[in-house]
RNA sequence: GCGGUCGUGGCGAAGUGGUUAACGCACCGGAUUGUGGCUCCGGCAUUCGUGGGUUCGAUUCCCACCGGUCGCCCCA
């Protein structure tokens, strides 16, 4: 074999890219309609972003990170997420200064997370995400989740389910932490591995644990929902409050943890209930993050974004069998007949083309039956047939390839016949 | 990082320790010297992921590697 794609990426040809197109069309429609702006940022920043921003506890900055050094000796990361990103670039550009409040930012493109490939998950994949800034209202919180169910609903996904949780502020953090160790220590030595080594560092993650969730200790586990102080539950509560006022349908999980470090308060996923769609049914998260901007030099302020997979909404798509196929198809194709026709096909084909017409030719000198393959299997709505003798008298034969009939026409009538239609 | 499974033409897919590697789709040519979609005829893998080994002989057996795929961990 030559040279192929590095592993976990992929070549996204004509017939996906078509799909893509339609997806990237809708999302940045939805985000006008929400009034999110998009924000572009690089695709590497300073390693040290992500280990501040994201957590050095995680798993992405452990074990995933795309990590180099450039020719200057600075260490850099491939991104792996996005909302450290726009954090920085909030900071950088002191963009809570601006009139604009609560900035409401989007963004789409790729991230890299250095893993084993499988089903929905590679090393490049591409999100597109939001981030609110500025603003620590229960509304907002409801309106972002809003904005992650409209992105799969405006493409016609059905079986999808919100799942929400409330990991609280840092004071009920560390009190349902604490709750969590006590409860864990006394069966600690039973518990796998991983966990053990959870305990101290995020007990939170145990609950997580595929292969301890059957333990007793489990169901009996303290919920962070418990250790929520007031002012944690009722935000909770409000949030949820703004939900139902907006008929929008959850479930609460309070073994919901998010992966990243940053997030406090709401916690949410949206998942895919559709059938044979595989064992990763999460197809986007997201949260409210309140000490990520201080962390990073900007204002105590809180913010709270999402970000799907647009590999994974296409996956949801699959499994739900909808289509959304553009129409490739031209509508006129020129066919041309000995050599000094092609000189005209050439200018005709231009001509149509400065007038909006979707219009191609042969490039293979195919003979003439050939070229009408060419034109079926574009789906052309019109053959215009150019021979020697049409040349001389300055027309073309053109045959409406859907109905079969055909009429002569003189070129400069062309574009306007044409646009009229026979 | 660990485990299962797979790797034959552009695609899909048979197959066997022995020498012409089925078939279908697609593509190309012809029947039809300038009018497509249908039909018929013909063409299209010196080669079976890569490298090594066993053998008189390997696409077929063994090993390693690479890659795909699915699952675990974790996530989008």
């Amino acid at each position: 074999m030559n040279i192929h794609v590095p592993r976990g990426t992929e070549d996204l040809l004509p017939e996906a890219t078509r799909k893509w197109q339609v997806i990237e069309e809708r999302l940045n429609h939805l985000a006008q309609l929400y009034n999110y702006k998009e924000i572009r940022t690089p695709i590497f920043e300073r390693t040290e972003l992500f280990q501040r921003g994201v957590g050095d506890t995680t798993d992405i900055v452990q074990k995933e990170m795309y990590t180099f050094e450039d020719r200057g000796g600075r260490s850099l990361t491939l991104r792996p997420e996005g909302t450290a990103s726009v954090a920085r670039a909030y900071v950088q550009h002191k963009i809570h200064g601006s009139p604009d409040q609560p900035t409401k930012l989007y963004y789409m493109g790729p991230m890299f997370r250095y893993e084993r490939p499988q089903q929905g998950r590679t090393r490049q994949f591409t999100q597109f995400g939001i981030e609110a800034i500025g603003s620590a209202s229960p509304a907002i919180d409801a309106e972002v989740m809003a904005f992650a169910m409209d992105c799969y609903q405006a493409l016609g996904l059905k079986s999808l389910k919100l799942v929400l949780n409330s990991l609280g502020d840092q004071e009920s953090r560390q009190a349902h932490r604490n709750a969590l160790i006590e409860h864990f220590k006394p069966v600690k030595d039973e518990l796998c591995q991983d966990c053990q080594s959870r305990l101290e560092k995020n007990p939170l993650r145990l609950l997580d644990c595929k292969v301890d969730q059957d333990h007793d200790a489990m169901k009996t586990a303290p919920s962070i929902l418990d250790h929520l102080n007031e002012e944690s539950s009722t935000y909770f509560e409000e949030v949820k409050r703004h939900l139902d006022e907006m008929e929008i349908p959850y479930v609460v999980d309070d073994t919901l943890v998010r992966g990243l470090d940053y997030y406090t308060h709401t916690a949410f996923e949206i998942m895919s209930e559709a059938e044979g769609f595989g064992s990763i049914t999460t197809l986007s998260g997201g949260g409210r993050y309140s000490g990520l901007i201080e962390e990073l030099g900007g204002p105590s302020i809180s913010g709270i974004g999402f970000a799907l997979s647009i590999e994974r909404l296409i996956m949801a798509l699959d499994a739900e069998e909808i289509e959304l196929e553009q129409d490739e198809s031209v509508d006129a194709y020129v066919i041309a007949i000995g050599q000094e026709s092609k000189y005209k096909a050439s200018d005709i084909v231009y001509k149509l083309r400065k007038n909006g017409i979707k219009v191609d030719q042969d490039y293979l000198d195919k003979k003439v039956k050939g070229q009408f393959k060419a034109a079926d299997r574009l789906s052309a709505t019109y053959a215009i047939i150019l021979g020697e003798e049409e040349l001389e008298q300055g027309v073309a034969n053109v045959k409406n390839l859907k109905t079969g009939d055909q009429k002569t026409i003189e070129f400069d009538q062309m574009t306007d016949e044409i646009k009229a239609g026979f």
